[in-house]
RNA sequence: GGUCUCUUGGCCGAGUGGCUAGGCACCGGUCUGCAAAACCGAUCACUCCGGUUCGAAUCCGGAAGAGACCU
């Protein structure tokens, strides 16, 4: 614990498990703010598809990184981590507690413990070696990755393309190994950190993903895709609810089968994320609906005798 | 009532005597700049009963269920 009186309360979990909801009461409970760690509700046009807090949500507490980037922007974990360590002392003059809620397990990592300095990539360079894997094949940029840093190459998993295009660029783009690169030494924060993930049983899971991918064709996610469309190669694009319907405007899919798509590959994401927070075991994991147990925990941390 | 065909895991689907089919779903996992990305792993069958055989999802007989046609 840090010697001071100030604490980030994480809110982490499943997509569509319930946590604006719960970090909007604790908020209140707290009388805080909330600081938003989902790396597509980042973006404004995606209002629908990202399931964004709806305007009375944002009303009724002080939301941040909701809606504050265009699609058409280049954003990345780095990029958060910098502007939450920014914005937070700010916060933290107003109040003692700040809540980061989201489910972007990469995000919310880099703010706790601090992600390893890197060159910006090179958009040329990225664009280079997107065709040389078309043209050549993966095993080409293996080869090469062999050469230029063996210490990556036999750690991480070389059937992975990205991690495989990642450690390359940064290679060629610096000169130096990858590897050289990752300190992996956590950095230490001058607040406290808090951790909370929420869950629910699975089939109930299922059942609100469902529910809520219906709901968002309701509110029109179908126009929202379709006005987005022209933008689908956007990174921020290759998000389920709008890949999928992009496929269904090239008429590759029916819209039923994009709609079970869209399930489908929600529960997938969400077992992803699940997986994400339960291998950090300082997450202590609650029921969304016992929102008093999880004040008393909150409570209980913040009040222990600061050593 | 009669004749014929079919019955493989949650779903689709191959297999005609001995060797894990496969795909999708579901489940578990990996993770330092595109992360709602990318990738990996595992479980689950032969409708039932009896027979032939060293050995049956596969051959034979019967039962049940489904379908097609006939009276």
């Amino acid at each position: 614990m840090i010697n001071n009186n100030k604490y980030l309360i994480v809110i982490a979990g499943p997509t569509a498990v319930g946590k604006t909801n719960t970090a909007i009461l604790l908020a209140k409970q707290f009388n805080c703010e909330i600081i938003s760690a989902d790396s597509r509700q980042f973006y404004k046009e995606l209002k629908i598809g990202a399931a964004q807090p709806t305007v009375e949500e944002l009303n009724q507490v002080k939301h941040y990184f909701i809606g504050f980037k265009t699609i058409t922007e280049y954003y990345n974990v780095s990029c958060f981590e910098q502007d939450v360590l920014q914005l937070l002392p700010q916060l933290f003059k107003k109040n003692n507690i700040v809540i980061m809620c989201g489910g972007s397990g990469l995000y919310i990592d880099a703010v706790c413990n601090g992600i390893d300095d890197m060159p910006d990539y090179d958009p040329e360079l990225r664009n280079q070696l997107s065709q040389r894997l078309e043209n050549e094949g993966v095993e080409s940029l293996r080869l090469e990755l062999k050469k230029l840093d063996l210490t990556t190459y036999q750690k991480i998993d070389l059937r992975n393309k990205n991690r495989i295009m990642r450690a390359l660029e940064m290679c060629l783009l610096t000169g130096k190994p990858y590897s050289q690169f990752l300190l992996k030494i956590p950095k230490t924060r001058p607040f406290n950190i808090i951790k909370i993930a929420l869950n629910i049983a699975r089939s109930e899971l299922h059942n609100k993903i469902n529910k809520r991918c219906d709901l968002m064709f309701e509110q029109g996610l179908v126009n929202e895709a379709k006005f987005l469309e022209p933008y689908r190669k956007q990174n921020a694009l290759k998000t389920v609810g709008y890949k999928e319907l992009f496929e269904y405007f090239d008429k590759k899919l029916e819209l039923e089968q994009a709609i079970e798509l869209i399930k489908r590959n929600t529960r997938r994401y969400a077992r992803k994320q699940i997986s994400w927070f339960n291998r950090n075991n300082e997450y202590k994991w609650f029921n969304p609906d016992d929102i008093s147990d999880i004040e008393e925990y909150i409570n209980s941390k913040i009040s222990l005798p600061i050593d």
